[in-house]
DNA sequence: CATAACATGTAATGAGTTACATGATTAA
DNA sequence: TTAATCATGTAACTCATTACATGTTATG
């Protein structure tokens, strides 16, 4: 349960309304947490109603902009989050049991997704070092930049993982089914 | 929606019950997918109501084995998926958040918990390294011990990943405050 | 035969996704 | 002033998790 925390941190940078929150969402922590904008909004809702944040125009406001931000007892809270365990979010991929089915069920069009796939992760791993380069153009002093640099690094590392692990997968899919010994 | 899939690509290998599949999840497979026994009993129903699998005593066995196995619509089906495209899962995992968070509202116990999960990714990397070097002693020849060598080296690079990516997060958590220019 | 371990199953809950609805603002 | 876009919101659904229930087999 991650969300309520995360948008949490996103308001203690700056206040925002909830299609602000989506938006940025795409850029920063949402490389590691997505939501989409139901979500969120929901979310807002329940938080607002725990009093950890608050919004400004209090009347019933559809389609028009309700700025939110938090409030001390959700700084409070976020501090205690932070500190707490958690386990390991454990990998969860489709094409995993997609190349184990393959495995055992013999070729099928998988090397095509494959290939499909790579392009997506190189894209993605382009991205994050375009967005490096630009934001952190030299290691950054301070702690706070720092972390968001760590994280960053966390992605492109994650890339990287995909790219690499993709390519060995097509080396072996490409293989003769019975390689000589 | 990988679950049925994945049950689909062990019975297979062999025809199982539902608590040998869960075993075998929590062995294989399940390195990259997951699944509680009560969603592989719910699945395995819905498998069977679909005509995919077929088990062997008909009647309603609560406490006795029912051994499942699979159909020929079963293996069409999971070779009609496995060409399937998907898109790669979103990296979603709590320490991330918690790591934006900390940027932002500065030092917490944190570092306690990052070498908490140190110590977890460390285990199970070194499981996995131990799984390999029994299982694969050396490099497999044939396609389907490829493949499986594969997906395991998949986890193995995974763990690595998150080893050196804390590693370099305690880093910067130790560092001072206020790092000299 | 009593107890533990195993095997299957039901029910409730919650996070996440998808589809859709509606009010406000902006641009042609 | 109509259309497009933005912002907020509702509703239904699925997957996954948790807690619990019940029967069967193995063990002492």
């Amino acid at each position: 349960m991650s969300l309520p925390h995360a948008l949490l941190t996103s308001l203690v940078e700056r206040p925002c309304s909830g299609s602000e929150l989506a938006a940025r969402f795409d850029k920063s922590i949402g490389y590691f947490w997505q939501a989409t904008h139901q979500q969120i909004y929901r979310e807002l809702a329940r938080l607002e109603e725990g009093g950890l944040i608050e919004s400004l125009p209090e009347e019933s406001t559809r389609g028009r902009k309700r700025a939110y931000r938090i409030l001390p007892a959700g700084r409070k809270e976020l501090k205690r989050w932070v500190a707490q365990g958690d386990e390991p979010t454990p990998l969860r991929d489709e094409l995993m049991v997609r190349l184990r089915a393959e495995a055992v069920i013999g070729p099928t069009g998988l090397d095509r997704e494959i290939r499909r796939r790579q392009a997506q992760h190189e894209e993605k791993l382009a991205l994050y070092r375009q967005i490096e380069a630009r934001d952190f153009p030299e290691p950054p002093a301070d702690r706070e930049a720092a972390l968001q640099h760590l994280v960053l690094q966390a992605g492109i590392r994650f890339e990287r993982h995909w790219v690499e692990f993709l390519a060995e997968a097509l080396a072996i899919l490409e293989r003769p089914a019975r390689a000589p010994k």
